[in-house]
DNA sequence: GGCGTACTCTCTCTAAAGAGCGACACCGAG
DNA sequence: CTCGGTGTCGCTCTTTAGAGAGAGTACGCC
């Protein structure tokens, strides 16, 4: 590599809503160092767009179709370990933004991020440098320290947040409703809940489930 | 006024998002007969652009900082009864749909909505014809005919979905737990849930509450 | 006035949820 | 192999939630 780079930042957006990427490609294609070269409405397309264009940054919405941008992270990830993901997404909770950093996103950032913000997240990622804006970092600490959930409690914690009785969880997950009434109570206990209910409203604030 | 309409349509975008109103502004200023003639990131902004500008069509997202859609669109529409309002925005909830709608907006539809809907939606609420999608129609529909809260009830309900107990929600609301407890029971009733955690499911779901 | 609606309160009774235990089998890491 | 984590099941006990039914007050509307 020469020491000037006159290639420009090539990015790939991955959104569902139109109206974001027409934002984003907007916005990215105004300056003179970076340049959209694919646009994916859904997972699987941005995993098969960042597979066909090896792009410098991709870009990723967290909520999308086919596939989840946790997801799409990993398998990415897998094609090219060297990948720099860059994800943009309304969602603050606290799980979605320590999933994606630690599964090795270099950057994380909301929404309403002003342009310049997200201008130079998109620069910083391209370097290889991570990037997290300092509201996203203190949510990324919150997370430390916390108990997580095993993969049976999260299937439990969902059905609660269905509004299932535990009985009736028991009959789904095929187990006894002394068993569901154990994993409810270890959620309780994990999230710092007094009710069931309450546990939903704390694990949807840390986006632990997704209504 | 002229046979043929000379001059372009006036838009005033309103979203919190700068990349949604980049997106918007971009898609609209490319149009040979429409512009965007101010943008808001709120909604106090919102109103007070509205108020200037007194544009063909405001194009509003519902939820925004300081003052939420509905609240917006009452108020523009005290300030004009004529004005045409464009909803524009992620949730699908019946109950906000409806809210919108019934207050006098003119139309109401997804962000992940194609660019050519979009602009169809522009120009038909422009011309004051109303514009549904279809999804968004049968969703209107589809809360025809239920039950709705009384506003004493949708604060039980906002308790009950931060996980309060009823006597908790007694204490803060300065009622009987008794009493609590009726207006719970009416609220499951009408949302036709068995338990309270299925209620705040449905109510998330409807868009009666949001977490 | 009469009617409907919302809000309040009281009562009983059953079902569910939650606290607090202990216990055993499995499995992977050290 | 031992140990920690996980998932499973069992038990008792108290508290809470929810079903059902009745009833009084206030307010606005026709």
């Amino acid at each position: 590599m020469s020491a000037v780079m006159k290639s420009r930042i090539s990015v790939v957006l991955a959104d569902d809503h139109p109206v974001v990427r027409d934002g984003l490609a907007a916005m990215v294609n105004q300056q003179a160092d970076m340049e959209v070269v694919a646009e994916a409405g859904d997972g699987e397309q941005a995993i098969a767009c960042y597979e066909q264009h090896r792009p410098d940054v991709l870009v990723l919405d967290l909520r999308m179709p086919k596939r989840d941008g946790v997801a799409v992270v990993q398998r990415v990830l897998e094609i090219n370990p060297k990948a720099r993901i860059l994800i943009m997404t309304t969602y603050d909770g606290d799980e979605d933004i320590f999933q994606c950093l630690s599964q090795g996103a270099k950057g994380y950032l909301l929404k309403d991020a002003p342009r310049q913000e997200i201008l130079s997240a998109i620069r910083a990622v391209s370097e290889d440098r991570p990037y997290t804006s300092t509201t996203v970092a203190a949510k990324a600490l919150q997370r430390m320290g916390k108990p997580s959930l095993t993969q049976r409690e999260l299937n439990v914690l969902q059905l609660v947040a269905e509004g299932r009785s535990n009985k009736d969880i028991a009959r789904r997950l095929s187990i006894t409703e002394g068993t569901a009434k154990t994993h409810v109570k270890a959620i309780l206990t994990k999230l710092d809940a007094i009710s069931r209910t309450e546990a939903v409203a704390v694990a949807h604030k840390r986006g632990l489930i997704h209504l």
